[in-house]
RNA sequence: CGGAGCGUAGCGCAGCCUGGUAGCGCAUCAGACUGGGGGUCUGGGGGUCGCGGGUUCAAAUCCCGCCGCUCCGACCA
């Protein structure tokens, strides 16, 4: 993409509102524009973000056995009385009324239509277990948002709902979450800590919260420091293993029953990134949502659910990676892999290496932002590392003079200079493959 | 929802106390120079001063109401 034609409208300066790095930063890498409190528009650099934590998230939940549905953003009323939770929920549920009068909700999260959706079609016990995911926009009228997309109003959620016939498949597919939660935030970079929490509206009897330890996450956690040295990439560890581990969100916290001894009960905050739910029979009970079982018998399916703020996530990978001078985005996530830099647009020489260099990313299947703008140097390089790409290729003429232009990774500051020749040997093999190999080491 | 604060150009702000032609920096536009870390010069454009009402010869400025946004606390992916 030609930096001169992207909507790619960054800032120098701080809006005052942004308290936190990731809100600061989001606004200035013009990733996102505030619409009212709390409610965001997602500018072109943002939304290729978001799609990409989108798409491991998906992925994840692919490889997991679970199927993507999509259920709508407005909701009859009449489900949320079934539930019981119409009132329950309180302020934070946006009602509206259509023009037939109707009470509608405006979803902040999906029970009622799975449930109803299951109960419709799914009559027999040899139709479980299922497990149903959407990635879908919701809406709860927080009374104070903040921190940009960290606490929006609006956000993009993925979550997904399983059934099963009694309460051992229900904790199969609760662990099964557990492990695939850990191996999606691992995937982008995230470590991310499951601790014990509150069920809270959504309600049940067993729920993990998956904090990124960060010094602007809202939630406090306790946990045991054996924590700091495990594997949490959902691989290794063994998900008996972790649950096992003492940590607890605050309000699950109670500092005289803790079993971990002082010197090893860590205390730190919190992006809550994630949240499981086991909650039995909470809304199959009250919606019907029965199966015919081997006897003939009805039995009322057991239920969880599982979100992922996904919107959020973008916001705490900013948190965790990024320094003075802007984002540094893990590989995976970033809104492109390379960013090619022309430092002297016009000169003949260095237009025509970069026109080259970019053909050939983009024939190796490399999606490059080409700053092809007529700016000064300092201003495409503050730019550049303002928006975090993994790498840079800097073409200028005191390098094209001698045939060579500067590879620069963003997140060590490390540069090299390479002939052309060797820049384009590298694309077919290392660079193409993992689109993060153009240093050697 | 309780407490505090702020709304003046795209962004950051000054002006308000003490009423009298709406300003600064950055950004933006035109041209020229420059070219390895937000460069220089010249010239230009851009404002219902959040909205409504009141006081006054005169309101960004004083008064009242409303709206919006932000921050601190109680709740949540």
């Amino acid at each position: 993409m030609r930096r001169s034609r992207y909507f790619l409208p960054t800032l120098k300066e701080t809006p005052a509102e942004a308290q936190i790095a990731s809100h600061r930063l989001m606004l200035r890498a013009g990733m996102i524009r505030q619409s009212s409190a709390g409610i965001y528009s997602w500018l072109p650099l943002g939304l290729r973000v978001l799609r990409n934590v989108e798409r491991i998230v998906r992925e994840e939940q692919d490889a997991a056995g679970c199927q993507e549905l999509l259920m709508p953003t407005v909701q009859p009323a009449e489900l949320w009385r079934e539930s019981g939770r119409y009132d329950d929920y309180g302020k934070e549920m946006l009602r509206i009324t259509d023009r037939h009068g109707r009470d509608m909700v405006y979803g902040p999260t999906h029970e009622e239509i799975i449930t109803e959706i299951f109960r419709s079609y799914i009559k027999s016990y040899r139709d479980l277990p299922k497990n149903l995911y959407q990635v879908q926009w919701k809406f709860r009228d927080e009374v104070r948002p903040r921190f940009g997309v960290m606490r929006g109003r609006e956000f993009l959620m993925k979550d997904n709902y399983s059934f099963d016939l009694d309460k051992d498949g229900s904790r199969r597919s609760y662990d099964n979450m557990y492990a695939t939660y850990l191996r999606t935030f691992a995937r982008m970079g995230l470590r991310a800590i499951p601790v014990k929490a509150d069920p809270g509206a959504i309600g049940g009897d067993m729920s993990h919260e998956f904090h990124v330890l960060a010094e602007t996450g809202e939630g406090a956690v306790y946990y045991d420091a054996a924590f700091d040295d495990l594997d949490l990439s959902g691989g290794a560890e063994s998900v008996a293993r972790l649950q096992g581990l003492y940590a607890a969100a605050d309000d699950k916290h109670d500092a005289k029953a803790c079993p971990v001894p002082p010197e090893r009960l860590r205390n730190a905050r919190g992006i809550e990134v994630g949240h499981i739910f086991y909650f039995g029979t909470k809304y199959s009970a009250p919606m019907g949502a029965v199966v015919t079982g081997p006897n003939g018998e009805s039995i009322t399916v057991e239920m969880g659910s599982y979100g992922i703020g996904v919107s959020r996530l973008v916001a705490a990978i900013i948190e965790a990676y990024h320094d003075d001078a802007g984002i540094i985005w893990p590989a995976g996530v970033a809104p492109f892999p390379v960013g090619l830099i022309n430092l002297k647009v016009g000169d003949a020489a260095c237009d025509e290496a970069c026109a080259e260099i970019y053909a050939t990313l983009l024939e190796h299947s490399m999606d490059v932002l080409y700053d092809d703008r007529d700016e000064s140097p300092g201003a495409k390089f503050a730019d550049m590392d303002l928006i975090g790409l993994p790498w840079q290729v800097v073409v200028g003429p005191r390098g094209i003079k001698s045939g060579r232009v500067e590879i620069k990774e963003r997140k060590s500051g490390q540069r090299q200079e390479l002939s052309l020749e060797s820049l384009f040997a590298k694309l077919p093999g290392e660079l193409a493959e993992t689109g993060l190999a153009l240093l050697p080491g």
